[in-house]
DNA sequence: TTGAAAGCGCTACCAT
DNA sequence: ATGGTAGCGCTTTCAA
């Protein structure tokens, strides 16, 4: 292993102390052109680069942020991460990344570790935060925890005192109602996912809340299924035992709806014709696969964007704030 | 905020000195039972957890370790990172994680924020290293490095050296020659992926250079594309206007050969009747999506498990260390 | 068995 | 414009 270099070996080289090279190095006061020159010439040829671990005990700051995922296998949290971390690098954070599978125990204990680690901030995505029937001790904990580390909050949670960054899908459920009106679905099921979850929850109600002023009757019976593709497949299999499949089916997901296009496939019915099929996030695959998901699409861009500022934004912002992302409605070959 | 508390408000409560409550905690020397009780309680009590960004300081030595993927939206990306850091975290290690869109430059950068940020190791997937026409300079900045964090690169480099943990496909190539021969798939043809890319290359060659005795005769042209569900698409759309459908294809990863399905599906082919597809990787939707992907398995848990291995045992490992993961041919629907 | 104190690499305050 | 140095929170040696 080589030695690591350190700002002691620099201002030593340099004949200068180490005030200084912390000064080129920051810009932070003023230095002759002529140290400055020889400092940046040394960093550059020994390729130094000072230890954030000291910077950050010393300022007791960080440029890292802690990022919490029920599980990044999922293409919703990748794509979200990976928007994510490319702006944040830029700006110069790094990620850290746990997957907590939504485990209350495991966000504890990565929760911890954040805090041991300084991490500037803390993005908190699924797991306690989306799930109502969540104990109160599990909530105060977030709270509690955000005294100390700002947390973000990728969930909707009522009364939850810390920064929230969520999409607002209410627009779009209206859009996709008056367009499935439009097209002359009238029988319309929803499906997948569970109602203990805020943001299915969320969903369901706005499509339940409109369908009737939209002249559609959603379908007492919701199938529930977990959110993924293999998800989809079993709640579709369950929904064509049970009796007759109804014209549009609304997936709480774009993993489920690929899944429940399969068994489509599979089953030989023509999407959409004998049964039109949708989903929300817009996930990558959702436009390749044939013929194309339509979707509730999540603006991951601006998703991204809206949680990199509010981490920058951290020191004078509500510590109740709420962002809320917008979302689209797009139309593909499944509707 | 809440202030933080420290080792030394522990200590004062205790009526002990630091020392005694940095022994109690890392079980290293002698401390009376009377006195690990009460400082236990205190630790408790306040939920101290020690500052590691101290400890790293102190130590030189972190629990931290650094993950390069190009993007880690892309399924195998997050499939392997996801059991490494499931595996990694129940060893005490936390990961950062960064995308480097397989750019050098970005690679460097997050290269020297690796070094600053003192992790332990470097797991390096993609970029410069699986880049066949990747220029010297680029490779000794990873020895560079390596001589001061040790990089376990995902992808086998002759002659680099650093640590290599990569999948061993050969076994399976065999197999998977062996069942399309019974099969009777004669006329064979390769998609996707691009010939600079070792792990492309090494795929390539395997299959190449073992067709003939197996009576199997692969196409001479090779159609390129990315590595996504859309560079799939647009292969198969090229390979459909170019003439003939050879009787199987062999996609150099499953997401290709998930593009390479939708297209056969837009274009009225039955798989596996007119058209038998493989792939690569055995991605989670690839048992899911109809009628299932026949594929070479990678076996991410083993893959895992040898990479959190290898950083566990990095002290006592030949800085040339070669590991291969068996990977295991899958057969599916699509052939 | 326990404590005092040096020191990890850095920044920022206080001098000059 | 520049340098000396305290101190961030921790571990570990040395003494007692």
């Amino acid at each position: 292993m080589d030695e690591k270099i350190t700002i002691v070996e620099i201002a030593k080289m340099a004949n200068v102390s180490t005030a200084t090279v912390s000064r080129i190095m920051n810009n932070t006061g003023k230095v002759s052109e002529a140290k400055r020159k020889l400092v940046m010439d040394l960093i550059d040829k020994y390729d130094y680069k000072p230890s954030q671990i000291a910077k950050t005990l010393k300022l007791s700051k960080s440029n890292t942020v802690g990022f919490i995922v029920p599980h990044i296998n999922s293409p919703y949290y990748a794509q979200l991460f990976y928007e994510t971390e490319v702006i944040a690098q830029k700006q110069g954070y790094t990620l850290m990344l746990c997957n907590s599978e939504s485990d209350k125990m495991l966000e504890s204990k990565i929760l911890k570790e954040f805090i041991a680690a300084n991490v500037r901030a803390i993005v908190f995505l699924g797991g306690r935060l989306d799930d109502m029937e969540c104990g109160k001790k599990y909530i105060s904990e977030i709270e509690n925890v955000n005294q100390k580390i700002p947390i973000i909050s990728c969930c909707e949670v009522p009364n939850l005192k810390c920064v929230q960054v969520y999409q607002e899908t209410q627009k779009s459920s209206g859009e996709l109602l008056s367009y499935l009106s439009k097209s002359g679905y009238r029988d319309v099921a929803l499906l997948g996912g569970y109602g203990n979850i805020r943001t299915t929850q969320k969903r369901r109600e706005e499509i339940l809340n409109n369908a009737e002023k939209y002249g559609i009757s959603i379908r007492r019976e919701i199938i529930e299924c977990d959110y993924s593709v293999s998800g989809g497949n079993h709640a579709m299999q369950e929904m064509l035992k049970k009796g007759e499949v109804p014209q549009a089916i609304i997936c709480i997901n774009d993993l489920i709806a690929t899944g429940v296009l399969n068994e489509a496939n599979k089953h030989k019915l023509r999407v959409p014709i004998d049964v039109a099929i949708v989903g929300y996030d817009n996930l990558d695959i959702s436009q390749y696969i044939y013929p194309g998901i339509t979707t509730i699409a999540c603006d991951y861009t601006a998703y991204a964007n809206a949680i990199v500022s509010a981490i920058n934004n951290l020191d004078n912002m509500e510590c109740n704030s709420r962002i809320p992302v917008q979302t689209e409605f797009i139309v593909r070959g499944t509707t």
